[in-house]
DNA sequence: CATCCTGTTTTTACCGACAAAATGCGCAGG
DNA sequence: CCTGCGCATTTTGTCGGTAAAAACAGGATG
């Protein structure tokens, strides 16, 4: 029972450390899309060294959510309706080969998880005020774990964790859509009527309904992007300076 | 004129050049699965200091090549028949759902490239010796060609993307298996078959046919691993030490 | 008026050195 | 003969400083 040197959790190194924050400020949009990492800064930032975050962004290019250019430093993924597009594609393709694979695998344990991970989301707001959008960890918490318990029952771990980071990626768009606006649709009804159709073992069904839900919440985030660009640019505002460059 | 410094293609930076050195000798199993990945001797490998290296490691990583281990450095991802199982299912899925996105979106021109793909490499041999099995890169080449232009139609980028990791996972696996056997298969007629019914806009057997040629690789692969895991002199100890070092 | 050159300033990419942690080894004790 | 503990050695993870490349600004030029 001593604790002798390092018992519980993570010793974090600071490379893991700045990789984790780098990517959180990524995906809620702090760090806006197309904007340039200094390193310096970034070290600055993070209280590091170069070399930590040097790796870090290395990491982050890897999975898509930065782009290095050769002998020109990182910048932010751009997030524009091209890449949109593609990514909406991508998950609805994905998903509903995955969610098709864990119907026809999934046991009892299977359908009692979906049926659980759907309750806990219904319970909960998506919006922490009722009357404008305010993020609700606990629903965001839920709601990736009512996808993922979906697709749990999928024996193929490669095929979740690229699930994952597409997943990722959208909370990237979703974040500079949900600055303009944020939808009335009823997602909780979409919620249920996928998993009545998975715990119904309708594959074709639940794909549908599935890639329904991803296609909709893409072209609600299109939508938002499009009125984005159209405002020019917040009219030179200081709080601008973090977009600009 | 002046002859400047750097002239033509890519003046490749430390980092990336180290990160394409390690990738290519993880793929082709010259840094066998599970060894150990120390960063001084890859440095001296690579001529370059340790910062790099880490670089590099860091991006292997989060491609899933490398695992790294908090504190205690980098190894080459395993390559157990679990990990292999997986690989092989999600490439069933994930190829399977792009094929079909491909036929029903492909144009004429995607016709053609498929084609001219599958005549491409139905020319070259497999194997530069014809009695036993010599890898010959022309071939690695026009298949890597081949199964790109089949699925090149698919408007989804990082469904493209994550095809292109998880055949570089699975040629892995394969330089593992060549090291024992070489299939008897004739795996110019499945390509062949393959084109065909793409052509023909038959998605279901099309697919099923894509599916099939990947488990059946996969399968070669297991029983060869299977095959390598009795042979070696790992008598006393289970399978461990051949991870070790 | 746009364009090109040129010197200055940032920024990148890299190395070598250093502390903390882990690994392995020898040795006492059961 | 095996088991557990402390010490020396390796290895990791990190920093600060440095050459070289890119971005920038200003002035001369067609």
């Amino acid at each position: 029972m001593t604790a002798p040197p390092s018992l519980a959790g993570s010793p974090d190194t600071q490379a893991t450390a700045a990789y984790r924050r780098l990517r959180a400020e990524i995906l809620d949009g702090r760090l806006a899309p197309g904007q340039r990492l200094k390193v310096q800064d970034l070290a600055a930032l993070c209280g590091a060294g170069p070399s930590p975050v040097r790796e870090a962004l290395a990491q982050l290019a890897a999975e898509g959510l930065a782009r290095r250019i050769e002998q020109r430093g990182f910048r932010v993924a751009d997030a524009d309706p091209a890449g949109l597009a593609g990514l909406v594609r991508s998950r609805c393709l994905v998903e509903a080969a995955a969610l098709r694979e864990a119907i026809a695998r999934g046991d009892a344990a299977w359908e009692d998880a979906v049926a659980a991970a759907e309750r806990r989301l219904a319970r909960l707001p998506r919006s922490l005020d009722p009357t404008r959008y305010v993020t609700n960890p606990a629903w965001e918490a839920a709601h990736r774990g009512f996808h993922q318990a979906l697709l749990a029952a999928c024996a193929a771990p490669p095929l979740l964790a690229f699930c994952e980071r597409l997943r990722d990626e959208a909370e990237r768009y979703r974040a500079q859509a949900n600055a303009v606006a944020w939808p009335g649709r009823d997602v909780a009804a979409e919620h249920a009527a996928i998993a009545e159709a998975a715990l119904d073992r309708d594959a074709d069904r639940a794909a549908a309904l599935l890639a329904e839900h991803l296609n909709a919440t893409g072209e609600f985030v299109r939508r938002a992007l499009e009125r984005r660009a159209a405002t020019p640019a917040a009219r030179r505002r200081p709080t601008a300076r973090l977009a600009a460059e």
